[in-house]
DNA sequence: GGAATTTGACCGAG
DNA sequence: CTCGGTCAAATTCC
């Protein structure tokens, strides 16, 4: 009752509120950058601190999340339901089943969720293993569904799940689950470039879904350069071609057939997690709009009441 | 041989 | 009952 979270979260408060301060910072040295005319070397240092920005929430939000599901033993331990609910661990009632237990699963529909279409192929640092695929009712490109790789070895429940969109087939809708809660940063962000980048047609579409009340804004966006840059478009449907298993994986994430190499799209989720609140349009770097449709501070506000815990 | 992917089965939610 | 998310054995890749 003294304070919100359990004894043992301490820690996790202290990381998050220095990834948040870091952010800050990173922001600050960005809006520095940023009133300043525009020169090509300043454009790189700009991507860079907008990577780390974007790390920062990430790391925050994987950090905050953590504390507030049921990943964290301590609560869970308090919550039965949670208890009973995770994934296939619990399966009490059915101990006969151990080893064949197929779709005993509990659906995340209460678990942040959060859309992105793109064109974009982006690396996002961390590595996926695919798990599934699904053909979608009234739906011409199957659905891919992929998991954090160290969701056994460190719990990370962070999915997603990767569908080409029907209007646009050169489009990827990314919906993704969770957050992670591993630690696998294999490398900083990386923004993949590709010769055939074209600002113009280079978009991102984000859209949230959530089932936290908070208030959502972006005042980033005001003044937030998308630093998206593009990677060519597969141009086959990977996803109907099971026949090469090779051309799949390496169509959609190039990266993606060494376990120690990187998928390719650590931007697209990296990003989402960190700008999980807001919904919007960013496209071409040197052309950007972002409509700031939601906004922040409701992290922000956030960070106010954990600095305000016993610390 | 280990790791990643494929794919049909399984099962909960609606 | 249908749909879609997940599991896990089989398969493929490196």
């Amino acid at each position: 009752m003294e304070s919100p979270w359990p004894e043992n979260l301490s820690s996790y408060r202290r990381t998050a509120i220095q990834e948040l301060a870091q952010g800050r910072d990173f922001t600050n040295q960005l809006q520095t950058l940023l009133t300043t005319p525009m020169i090509p070397n300043d454009l790189e240092s700009a991507e860079d601190l907008l990577m780390k920005i974007l790390r920062s929430f990430s790391e925050t939000i994987s950090i905050l999340s953590s504390t507030e599901v049921s990943d964290f033993p301590a609560k869970r331990s308090a919550c039965p339901d949670c208890q009973k609910s995770e994934d296939s661990g619990g399966e009490s009632s059915k101990s006969s089943t151990i080893k064949d237990r197929r779709g005993s699963y509990k659906r995340r529909k209460n678990s942040d969720s959060f859309t992105k279409v793109t064109s974009t192929l982006i690396d996002d640092g961390y590595a996926w293993r695919k798990y599934g695929q699904k053909t979608i009712l009234n739906t011409v490109h199957p659905r891919n569904y992929y998991r954090c790789t160290h969701k056994h070895d460190q719990g990370c429940q962070a999915t997603k799940q990767v569908q080409k969109t029907e209007a646009e087939p050169s489009m990827y809708k990314i919906t993704y689950n969770g957050h992670h809660t591993c630690q696998n940063i294999l490398k900083a962000p990386q923004i993949i470039s590709d010769s055939a980048f074209s600002p113009n047609d280079s978009s991102v579409l984000f859209s949230f879904q959530s089932t936290n009340n908070h208030r959502q804004e972006n005042p980033f966006l005001s003044s937030f350069p998308a630093t998206i840059k593009e990677e060519s478009t597969p141009s086959d449907d990977h996803t109907a071609a099971h026949n090469n298993q090779s051309s799949l994986s390496s169509d959609y994430f190039p990266a993606h057939n060494n376990q120690s190499s990187l998928s390719s799209d650590y931007f697209l989720s990296h990003e989402l997690s960190t700008y999980n609140s807001y919904g919007g349009v960013i496209s071409g770097m040197n052309n950007y709009t972002a409509s700031k449709t939601e906004s922040f501070d409701m992290e922000i506000m956030s960070l106010e009441d954990v600095c305000n815990f016993e610390f």
